[in-house]
DNA sequence: TTGGCGTCCTGGAGGC
DNA sequence: TGCCTCCAGGACGCCA
């Protein structure tokens, strides 16, 4: 399930390889992936413009077309870009080599003047794209997309800010999209276990101590995301058909029932905000708990 | 204003 | 073996 590390790992490997080109047909063969837009539209809207650059903005993979109009595509869940030859059948790659595979879950196809072809595939059909004028980016996320983690403003004040009166838990905090832009719910999990930073605890009531180290977390989280290439624990794969590591790395994401890395307790799994969440209830202290802790200590 | 829940959507796992 | 049910989760709308 792409999120920052994934969406940024596929613009890296896109962005040298598309800048420049232009899109002779861009075909949409699922109208979901337009809608509501008419996919005839899209199509019209996209068929023929040179490609500017890419840009990512939280889970948002932002294609720069010229005309000052900008491609804005989601992945969701299940959602694939690949770059590949025109014509060719090939729809992944592994370190067993080409699997010629039909695919099956293509949902479009952008023709591009050197012989190749970026197609989307997306199994369960949750991703999106959609035309703005380029002008119109930033208002259109404005409220809907917060802080970039991994930029300068992605400060523990900034934390205190977003958190300040919140009684939602941690974890429902870091998967908002419109306070920090880019974490989901593999990234949430592995940045609560290096803040040790329980996934109940109230997101009001940390301190500054506790949002260095969310901070920290996050950051540490998605760079490891990155260092890997992403995580394939479902159908992700990057833009060369390749999988992530990421997944060989987490250090407490569906590790259920394994030891923790840390302490060596349990790992265990609840459902927060209806997602699936993994933590160590050894080391990942709720913070009330952890004032008490800390008053019995002064004892 | 905030937080929780349902919806969309389909593949895969597990149970019978 | 085949069928059925449940689960997974990002974004958004709705409701309390």
């Amino acid at each position: 399930m792409p999120e920052l590390p994934e969406v940024e790992t596929i613009r890296r490997q896109l962005e040298p390889e598309l800048r420049g080109r232009r899109i002779e047909q861009l075909e949409v063969l699922d109208p979901r992936w337009t809608r509501p837009v008419d996919p005839r539209r899209l199509e019209q809207e996209v068929s023929g413009r040179q490609i500017l650059g890419l840009r990512r903005r939280g889970k948002y993979l932002l294609m720069d077309l010229d005309g000052e109009l900008t491609l804005v595509m989601h992945l969701r869940m299940t959602g694939n870009l690949l770059l590949v030859e025109q014509g060719d059948p090939v729809v992944a790659v592994d370190e067993e080599g080409f699997e010629p595979v039909a695919d099956r879950h293509l949902r479009a196809r952008f023709e591009l003047d050197d012989g190749r072809e970026l197609r989307f595939s997306d199994a369960r059909r949750f991703g999106e794209a959609f035309v703005l004028p380029s002008a119109g980016v930033e208002e259109r996320f404005a409220g809907r997309l917060g802080v970039e983690p991994l930029s300068g403003q992605f400060s523990a004040e900034t934390i205190l800010a977003l958190a300040a009166g919140r009684s939602a838990p941690l974890k429902s905090f870091l998967l908002d999209q419109s306070r920090i832009a880019g974490v989901g719910n593999i990234y949430a999990d592995e940045a609560l276990w290096r803040a040790e930073l329980h996934p109940l605890s109230p997101a009001g009531s940390m301190r500054r101590e506790h949002a260095e180290a969310l901070r920290e977390g996050v950051r540490g989280a998605l760079r490891a995301g990155l260092d890997g290439g992403g995580a394939s624990i479902d159908d992700y794969l990057d833009a060369r058909g390749r999988r992530g590591t990421m997944q060989d790395e987490f250090l407490v994401h569906t590790r259920e029932g394994e030891p923790c890395p840390r302490c060596g307790t349990a790992i265990r799994r609840i459902v927060v905000a209806g997602r699936s969440t993994y933590f160590c209830p050894g080391c990942q202290v709720r913070l009330r708990r952890r004032r008490r802790a800390r008053q019995e200590d002064r004892r």
